[in-house]
DNA sequence: AACTTTGTTTAATACATATTAAACGTATTA
DNA sequence: TAATACGTTTAATATGTATTAAACAAAGTT
């Protein structure tokens, strides 16, 4: 096997690898793929690459590319000259994650809610009135402790991405860089 | 419109919201469904229950429970003299986002990492084989800055799975308590 | 042991989503 | 303005996953 081979193979675990652990960020395995092509690719490429490289069609290559520019994995590039639309990856893994939660999660969390903040409104309404039964007050007053956990729970999610969007959890997880070289290393 | 319906309709909306969102947790919408009727529900159910209620089949009802279990989303429970199985949510919304991470996220990043590591062995060994072509070891030094750039990020995302299993991350990011008993304050 | 009850697996079907070819709109070039 | 190049949308198809009925296995009851 040549050194090109191995070069190769090394490529296609990691691709293999990544591509399927990428459905962690709600993607297919072929956006996955792109996401590698772009990945080790050592310049940004256009949609007919990307699809003569993959075998896919143009269609696709633009829905795939549309899915990743929206979770930020991947930027427009732009070079003199070409009048076709280049992309390249962000290759910063932890602003990616950290976009994931600020788009996915927020959004997710911001739902929640206001769904949850709304049922408690009504749920109050519900067990002040002096009308309610016995039986819907009981499960309504159910309801509400469990709601209200909830809620807490939600408070929680956004400081959370907030600290993320905010890159202060790093302060709390630090990078641990490897190749430190001295001058980045704390004085003595 | 009587008490009952203002109750059902606000579960309703929680439900819908709910299921949907669940989606961030690699479950469809059937299961988060399922989940809302173990959340909502006073006892714990039967797969007969669950599928008379969902009006699902019991194979169905079967499948999800296990997937809502392996994501430590419900939980068997016991009752004397009940012979068939029995479940309820675990009601815990922080436990349900540590568990998701301390199982899914682990998984990618454990699987991602030996990959990773085993591509940058194999990369150094082509770096330092003076055979290795001039063009494959410069494609090679460019991969692996990327990898151990990876690496590191992944190094920092198992630290941070790591502080959820603990529960260390409540210390950087605390729950506020809302019905806070004046027991439960810190003393003056 | 024979009969029920309960939960799971299997194989078939229904449904949803990924993918594509072709039509379309827009910008660029001549 | 006509002609070309490019990316997106649309409508149809292919593929995969969710769901179910029926067969099966395991445990409980009589």
């Amino acid at each position: 096997m040549d050194d090109m081979e191995i070069l190769e193979q090394a490529r296609a675990r990691i691709i293999e690898t990544k591509s399927n652990n990428m459905s962690l960020y709600g993607v297919t395995p072929s956006i996955g793929r792109l996401y590698c092509l772009l990945f080790f690719s050592d310049k940004p490429l256009t949609l007919d690459e990307m699809k003569e490289e993959l075998g896919m069609s143009k269609a696709s290559m633009s829905l795939a590319v549309r899915t990743l520019l929206e979770l930020n994995m991947v930027e427009k590039a732009w070079r003199k000259g070409v009048r076709k639309d280049l992309y390249v990856v962000n290759d910063d893994p932890y602003q990616r994650f950290f976009d994931y939660f600020s788009t996915k999660w927020r959004l997710a969390a911001t739902t929640n809610t206001k769904a949850t903040e709304k049922t408690i409104t009504e749920l109050q309404e519900l067990i002040t009135n002096p009308d309610t039964s016995d039986e819907v007050l009981e499960q309504a007053k159910l309801d509400m402790e469990k709601l209200e956990n909830w809620r807490e729970y939600y408070d929680w999610l956004n400081r959370l991405i907030d600290s993320m969007e905010t890159k202060e959890i790093l302060d709390f997880i630090p990078i641990r860089r490897e190749n430190q070289t001295d001058k980045d290393k704390p004085g003595i």
